[in-house]
DNA sequence: AAAAAATGTGACTCACTAGTCACAAAATTT
DNA sequence: AAATTTTGTGACTAGTGAGTCACATTTTTT
């Protein structure tokens, strides 16, 4: 929990900060991430970094929780009650995820970088608890669409789980990897992730509906 | 390309010495994985290493070439041709990966570890370039069920060849996640990844098989 | 205006790294 | 046995980082 130093901060204050920081944990690994690279160029003290967070990692966790309850407050309206199937569903996410990130250009940033942040050693415990929160809600899913006879039921849950969690992971990686987004670059030139690439990102995620569907529908 | 020197080493030396380079970067990312601890433990002095390796990466380099080219003798024998289909020829793949795990343990943990270890920024470069590579390979296997008509044709070729490459991925992680392996216990015990953990390991496999072949086949 | 509380500071500590180099020891050649 | 080459050494440099703390400045309260 940041300190109520920090909370006391006026608000574009407060703002200017995290974005900093937003940016340095977007860039690199947690691990590598330079507190002392940010506070140089945001022209303020290191000391003030501990006067307004516990640590290194409590500052991380703000940032984590912050990014979390803006992208929660899109995805959050969604509900599978609302779709057809499971595919508009998940087809609907990704609409959401490209609002969010069109949006709020840093903490789609921050989210996006998040996985592959979390494999720092130092913090290896934290990524295992937000990986098994994810896929547990994968499962959860899934069971749900078995319940009502839409998935087939001779697969574990917990493959059919895991293997949704990871094409979604996929799709993000498959982007990255055409080339058709650059993060790295978006982030030096200020603008979201998906920008003018609404298209291009709704084309591969109906290709990957299309390619996987006949694996879990009945 | 290691130094004449660590060539003309005695044979049992240099495999202590690669053995305790190829624990440290098992268990550690590149950035993280430390020179310092490694000759500490070795006994040997910080410049041995200079004297045998250009430097950090020229020693990194030369591991990942040695536990590819012991894996490719274990995998370069099977051929598609040999079976039936593609999933037969994946499956065999997996139960070669299991001898090559067990015949050469420490090897095997290192390129468990490599994606993970590639994710550090100081070694991008590379990361994306072994990318490349596997995906292309994942990529030419499709094009030939396609070409033979075993395939579907109406997904893009770059989708259903990452998608492959990530199924790959997914099963190892699958089995770090369920806790059926794991690879940093069998390090510290000096075991390999999957002992006694066959049946685990090919069951996993074809419950994977089971749920995506119908995403793939014609 | 004085006292007190809240903010801000940056040189500092401590721990760590990759890589270097002048030197020492061992092995080989003459 | 002497000379030469190869191999081994560890204190050292130059750099990184997170976190601390005595002090300075600002704001709020009395």
């Amino acid at each position: 929990m940041p300190k109520q130093t920090f909370l006391n901060l006026e608000g574009s204050k407060r703002k200017v900060i995290t974005n900093a920081f937003l940016r340095e944990f977007a860039i690199k690994p947690y691990d590598q991430a330079s507190l002392s690279d940010v506070v140089k160029e945001l022209g303020i003290a290191k000391g003030s970094v501990y006067q307004y967070f516990e640590g290194k990692l409590d500052l991380f966790l703000y940032l984590v929780g912050e990014c979390n309850q803006t992208k929660m407050k899109y995805i959050g309206e969604i509900t599978r009650k609302s779709y057809p199937d499971f595919w508009a569903f998940f087809r609907a996410l990704y609409e959401c995820g490209y609002k969010f990130d069109s949006e709020n250009p840093l903490q789609s940033h921050f989210l996006f970088n998040l996985i592959e942040n979390l494999n720092s050693p130092s913090i290896k415990h934290l990524h295992n608890e937000m990986l098994s929160q994810t896929v547990k809600a994968f499962e959860e899913m899934v069971e749900y669409e078995i319940s009502a006879a839409l998935f087939r039921e001779d697969i574990p849950v917990k493959v059919m789980g895991f293997m949704l969690y990871k094409v979604g992971v996929s799709i993000q990686e498959q982007l990255i990897f055409s080339k058709t987004i650059e993060p790295l670059k978006s982030i030096e030139n200020n603008t979201s992730v998906f920008l003018n690439k609404k298209e291009e990102l709704m084309k591969t995620v109906d290709d990957y509906i299309r390619l996987i569907k006949p694996s879990f529908d009945k």
